[in-house]
DNA sequence: ATAAACCCTGTACCTAAGTACGATGTCAAG
DNA sequence: CTTGACATCGTACTTAGGTACAGGGTTTAT
């Protein structure tokens, strides 16, 4: 068992198959040795590497940006500070979010609390607010 | 100037000419008059309605919500609470991605102090956390 | 009267991250 | 030796919210 088709590094990695062909694709994981009718086999590092991958999109990196750590792990010219600075801009990026939609929820709360919850909807003030 | 045609409604209303056709393949504009020759004739009205979409949309309502609220508005048969009960969900909704955004921050900030920020990537214990 | 600037329709394309499918080939079990 | 479960490939479809044509017709300004 120490060799993987992609039906067996699917399920070990808890993907689709579909995935690992996209990834492979988007060259996200290396073109793997061939059998010879032409099955994909995979070593067990390709469990790791589908991992390291979800575990960058959890933390709110795009495929493309996971492409990048993955590169810059490989590339001995580059340090730290290059994957630490790629840390800080994700940091950055995500505050905005949470601005963002703190603003819209201060707004729907205001909206709320200006509507009785009675009345026809015609002239509910939600929806007059939004008239204005 | 009483009467619009779509590339005059587009530049009032601030949107796209095809975001215009688009809103009304969707059923969130109505079917405008047409003239002789099949151009469309909005009323001022139309403004109002394309500024209630964006609005909505600010707030984080998508297109299809935005369909329910303004459906809502016609109805005679809808109250207010509707309205109100759309709103708290939305509510509900941001702040649940808040709160995802949040411990996504924390991991990630987590991350970023673990990081001298010198030394080959290879060797980032940031990478080496997606790793394990 | 003619060119520029509009408008119409239908359809295709865009991003992101996959998922689904049809046609075909292969492998293991009974 | 056949059936069922898997594998391959290429391509199309999905969601959301548009945007961009191409190939026509119309209006307006000069």
């Amino acid at each position: 068992m120490n060799i993987l088709t992609t039906g067996q590094l699917a399920k070990k990695a808890q993907v689709n198959v579909e995935t690992i062909r996209y990834y492979e694709r988007r060259g996200l994981i290396p073109e793997p040795l061939r059998s010879e009718s032409g099955y994909r086999h995979y070593s067990q590092d390709s469990i790791a590497r589908i991992q390291f991958i979800k575990r960058a999109k959890e933390l709110g990196f795009s495929l493309k940006e996971v492409s990048e750590l993955l590169s810059l792990r490989v590339d001995p010219n580059t340090n730290c500070a290059d994957v630490k600075r790629m840390a800080e801009v994700k940091i950055t990026d995500i505050k905005e979010k949470i601005h963002a939609l703190q603003r819209i929820k201060e707004a729907l709360t205001k909206l709320r609390a200006s509507c009785q919850g009675s009345g026809p909807a015609g002239k509910c003030p939600i929806l007059e607010a939004l008239d204005t």
